[in-house]
RNA sequence: GGGGGUGUAGCUCAAUUGGUUAGAGCGCUGCCCUGUCACGGCAGAGGUUACGGGUUCGAGCCCCGCCACUCCCGCCA
């Protein structure tokens, strides 16, 4: 046996007990004649001594060339530290273990970068920190994420099965139903020149275990998705993902409100208050100008389309003739802008389709702006009214139509908050979380460049049951029974009450979709079919498992939770993924390569 | 596909804005040191300034190209 004890077990207790601890070399104080070593394990460290008094010259020697993350196993007798010498900042620090023997199990070779430090080894280039991912994975930092990681999923099975859930694994080979993101596909070496596809999620899977009569379905479920990467998104990423019959949208939302709850008090011991509010995904737009709104500060976006309908500023007037309509923001405290900040705001409102963007900044009881010429006593009124301008707010205009003007804004919104964040004028307690769930999303949304309509969510999600006969009539105004769970301004997961009855789902398909009836039967016929046989109505959601640990390790980036990420351009730096294969593999596939292979 | 940022010793960074031999801390190597815990002291090694061109008397610094990492837009039913 390599050890009696864990590295972070040693206390007043044990001493006078001979112990054998293993683990890695985290530092090494030689003072010449007397030894210490650190041994660490993912418990924590303990102290050891060498002195060669006790010891003979071999051991002492062997200590006394021992590397920085050697890998040793050390037996002595564990002791009270003499007197003034312990250590309060470790919990084994009135401890240490009197070396006897001491077996050196892996010579380490001297280290790319250091692991013991964390004020240098958390600045270490990520570069290097996925080239070597295990020495990265050793930092206190990363275990912590990773144990939690591990406790969040156990608590999560725990609750789906006290709820009476099934967990169920669901194929990762499938096939391509090239609707939504791209896929990865995987060439079938049986069946010449055609392929399978890794799921986007398991959606289609989970409605038919409905089908089945399963009723309750979850799984940590891995997903694929071939688009390119943010710091939130990764080629390969993990949902909770569940699925429910008999049930209605709020039964959803007490079920996630659950989950979360016991998730948070699990991972933070925080009690997050239920049931979360609602918003309906028009008055997102309109207040915050986004679908995932971050209610944490205010500086909410105010109507003025009625204030400018006759106003002698043509850019505000002829953009509501044209149906449009003036929305504007008051940056609080943001008048002091440079103007870069104003420039970057101004491109980046551009980015968005807008011509410009018109400011006022409220300076020295002046309002000074291009445009405040152009306004008269009763608008500037109703701007003061709505707006509550006072010294030293900046107010930033979009007129455009009513999503890309609330879009606008609402992107300027959360520059400007970032931008006084940065200047100590807004701050965000970290331990703050704002629940909510959006709600009322339109179910379809019309793309312009090919000219038809196309589902927001997905194509299965049923519409508001009122709403139906709009369908025929006036597909934009259909609400669909989506849902998304949003916090703190990022999106944590989405869901839908799906359709259940196939002529429904086949209309969607063939009318609106536009999606001709010999793919919509190749691609999903044995749905519909499946739908056929007795079909319980059946809802869902998923939530971004990776997304939400890494808000729980307070990481922006969901790298930090997953043992072995991808860069943005999807290779791994340390198994050096992708790779050519060998023309043996290839033919075995049926399948010639069109670029020269690289060497 | 597009835009921004970064790349200098093993690691983290500097280099007076184009000027002589590219520095510091940590790490590493050697020597000294019996109560350290960021141990301490002395000495030393270590550089294709990512890479390839160009401008210049002279380039880490300017220009062009290219690679990698990263953030964002597009994309993510």
């Amino acid at each position: 046996m390599k050890r009696t004890h864990h590295c972070n077990e040693l206390r007043p207790a044990h001493i006078g007990q001979v112990v054998a601890l293993s683990g890695w070399v985290h530092s090494r104080r030689d003072l010449g004649g007397l030894i210490f070593i650190d041994i660490r394990d993912r418990e924590g460290r303990t102290q050891t001594v060498f002195d060669p008094s006790d010891l003979s010259k071999e051991i002492f020697e062997r200590a006394s060339g021992l590397r920085s993350e050697s890998v040793i196993s050390v037996t002595g007798k564990a002791r009270q530290r003499p007197a003034g010498t312990n250590n309060p900042k470790i919990a084994t620090g009135e401890v240490e273990v009197m070396a006897t023997a001491l077996e050196v199990l892996n010579q380490a070779d001297v280290l790319p970068f250091p692991v013991d430090d964390p004020e240098v080894s958390s600045k270490v280039n990520e570069e290097l920190r996925l080239q070597y991912r295990y020495l990265d994975l050793r930092r206190p930092e990363m275990a912590r994420n990773f144990r939690l990681r591990s406790k969040v999923a156990t608590a999560t099975r725990v609750y789906f099965d006290e709820q009476g859930f099934l967990e169920v694994e669901t194929p990762i080979l499938f096939k391509s139903t090239p609707e939504g993101a791209r896929e990865f596909l995987v060439p079938s070496r049986v069946h010449p020149g055609s392929f399978y596809a890794l799921p986007q999620s398991p959606q289609q899977f989970k409605q038919i275990l409905m089908v089945a009569g399963v009723e309750r379905y979850f799984q940590l479920a891995k997903c694929f998705r071939d688009e390119d990467q943010r710091a939130d998104r990764q080629l390969e990423f993990t949902q909770i993902d569940l699925e429910m019959s008999f049930i209605e949208r709020e039964d959803i939302y007490n079920l996630v409100e659950g989950l979360l709850k016991r998730v948070w008090k699990t991972a933070l011991n925080m009690d997050i208050p239920t049931p979360f509010k609602r918003i309906s995904f028009e008055e997102a737009l309109n207040r915050y100008g986004i679908d995932k709104p971050d209610t944490r500060f205010g500086m909410e976006l105010a109507d003025f389309t009625e204030e400018f309908r006759a106003s002698t500023f043509k850019v505000f007037s002829g953009a509501i003739a044209n149906g449009g309509v003036v929305k504007a923001l008051n940056a609080k405290g943001l008048a002091g802008a440079t103007q870069g900040q104003i420039e970057t705001m101004t491109e980046y409102a551009k980015s968005f389709g807008a011509k410009g963007l018109a400011y006022i900044k409220v300076e020295n009881g002046e309002w000074k702006s291009p445009i405040v010429k152009f306004f008269n006593d009763g608008e500037k009124g109703a701007l003061t009214k709505k707006l509550g301008i006072e010294e030293g707010d900046l107010i930033l205009f979009a007129a455009d139509q009513w999503l890309t003007a609330c879009e606008i804004l609402g992107k300027i919104r959360l520059y400007s908050a970032d931008v006084l964040k940065g200047q100590g004028k807004l701050s965000i307690p970290s331990d703050r979380f704002d629940f909510l769930w959006v709600v009322d999303f339109p179910l379809l949304s019309f793309d312009k460049e090919q000219n038809r309509w196309y589902s927001s969510h997905h194509p299965f999600t049923a519409p508001v049951a009122e709403d139906i006969p709009l369908l025929a009539t006036d597909p934009k105004k259909v609400r669909g029974q989506h849902y998304d769970v949003v916090v703190n301004g990022m999106e944590l997961g989405g869901g839908s009450i799906r359709i259940h009855q196939p002529d429904v789902q086949k209309t969607i398909f063939e009318q609106l979709l536009q999606i001709p009836p010999d793919t919509v039967k190749a691609r999903f016929g044995y749905m519909l079919e499946a739908f056929r046989y007795g079909c319980p109505p059946h809802g869902g959601i998923a939530l971004g498992f990776d997304r939400m640990i890494a808000i729980l390790c307070g990481t922006p980036s969901i790298r930090d939770v997953i043992a072995f990420p991808k860069t943005a351009k999807g290779t791994d730096l340390m198994a050096e993924s992708p790779t050519p294969v060998e023309p043996k593999q290839l033919r075995d596939l049926h399948i010639e390569l069109k670029v020269g292979r690289k060497e």
